[in-house]
DNA sequence: TCTGGGGTCCTAGGACCC
DNA sequence: TCTGGGGTCCTAGGACCC
């Protein structure tokens, strides 16, 4: 049986900063901006013993503690550290998966072989990590990556957590539905309203096929069911980040209306997201163009490229058209790119040079033809799926 | 001053093809 | 004249996570 465990950071941005200036330290500390839309990325514990939580906007949380410390986060800096965590981690095994910048999992179980007590090793290396590089961890140890993720959530700050296979009616099935790793707060509701409140009712149900949960969670039903009865992923995936989709969003500073008004941003969240794609040496088959209104309800249309890109104006070309043709006379909060159907330009390259007359023989000659077209052209035009479609010629 | 920004995965309906 | 299903791709929206 595989022995994972999963390692997450308390507070973690709220301790980087602390360790930037020891003096915000035992301070009630908000990680987050303050204004229009500012919420709480995180805060340190002194700060939650007053009820101020991730997610809230700061204007609240600062009715809630006055006296609140707010600083304004440094991402970069928060993912060189994050980046020795892992190492330390990968000091240890080199089957370690990243989650986010905060947490990961490893495969402990060459690690954690017979005769080696977990707690005692878990707390060895929680004091490693804290004496070393200041940081305060929680460490869930079980035979899958939920029962992990589930455990190092259980005691916090700087708790350790094992959760063997038999145990978890023990130790899991207690817990209120709401601590369900994968299940929200749409979800969570409508669970208590068929009678699961913990989720020890959930595996109950489960355990029969309740088809009253089944139809609830569609095929996350299966998965969500495998979990509760001690199964599911315990696979690590060492593999690097590769994104399947790059997008760059922005609150305005003010409510706006209308291409005059919006196109500045607009642009601005287009150029960003040109560079950040060309950082992940990644181009895209899909322009996505989000749009929120004022009453928080977001809105989005897609257009799909002939041709992949990551190229400024393209994107640009392609949102400005979308936001012309459906959101001209909305009220918008805030304005999103997203480039999906990610490829990487050196290996569609590749791809071509190895094109033979058999495959080209398979493709859609006017595809092709339009392709031809524009890669003939300067600053390529791309046309979209649907025009051809309708073109015909 | 009301409520971020980065993602992943799923669903449901329509177009289109066989 | 009435009216099949299966499969794939595309789109818009939504739930969830950090």
């Amino acid at each position: 049986m595989a022995v994972i465990m999963h390692v997450d950071l308390n507070a973690f941005f709220a301790t980087a900063e602390t360790l930037r200036d020891p003096s915000l330290k035992g301070k009630p500390l908000i990680i987050g901006h303050v204004g229009r839309s500012g919420i709480v990325s995180t805060c340190s514990y002194e700060a939650r013993k007053y009820g101020v939580h991730s997610g809230q906007p700061t204007f609240q949380a600062l009715k809630l503690c006055p006296q609140a410390i707010i600083v304004e986060p440094h991402f970069s800096y928060y993912h060189v550290l994050s980046e020795s965590f892992f190492s330390l981690i990968r000091q240890i095994t080199p089957l370690i998966e990243v989650a986010s910048v905060d947490e990961c999992y490893a495969d402990m179980s060459k690690v954690l072989t017979k005769g080696v007590d977990p707690i005692a090793y878990c707390h060895d290396l929680q004091q490693k990590l804290f004496k070393e590089m200041g940081l305060p961890c929680s460490i869930g140890i079980a035979p899958t990556k939920w029962m992990a993720k589930m455990g190092s959530d259980l005691k916090k700050p700087m708790g350790v957590t094992i959760i063997r296979k038999k145990d978890i009616e023990k130790i899991l099935y207690p817990l209120p539905i709401e601590s369900f790793w994968g299940i929200g707060k749409k979800t969570s509701p409508r669970l208590r309203e068929i009678g699961i409140l913990s989720i020890g009712d959930f595996a109950a149900k489960a355990k029969v096929d309740d088809p009253n949960l089944m139809k609830l969670l569609g095929k996350f039903y299966f998965t969500a069911k495998t979990w509760v009865l001690g199964g599911g992923d315990n696979v690590i995936d060492t593999n690097p980040f590769d994104p399947k989709s790059v997008g760059v969003s922005s609150t305005l500073p003010r409510d706006c209306q209308g291409l005059e008004e919006v196109e500045p941003f607009l642009i601005n969240v287009c150029n960003e997201l040109s560079s950040r794609a060309k950082k992940e040496r990644k181009k895209g088959y899909t322009v996505t163009l989000q749009v929120k209104d004022t009453s928080f309800k977001t809105h989005s249309k897609r257009a799909t490229l002939l041709n992949s890109t990551n190229d400024e104006d393209v994107i640009f070309t392609e949102a400005k058209r979308l936001y012309k043709a459906f959101y001209e006379k909305m009220d918008v909060r805030l304005i999103g790119v997203t480039l999906e159907k990610l490829v990487d330009p050196k290996k569609e390259e590749v791809q071509m040079s190895l094109w033979n007359y058999e495959e080209y023989e398979k493709m859609d000659k006017t595809k092709l033809l339009i392709e031809d077209l524009n890669r003939k052209m300067d600053k390529p035009k791309l046309m979209r799926l649907s025009e051809i479609k309708k073109d015909g010629t």
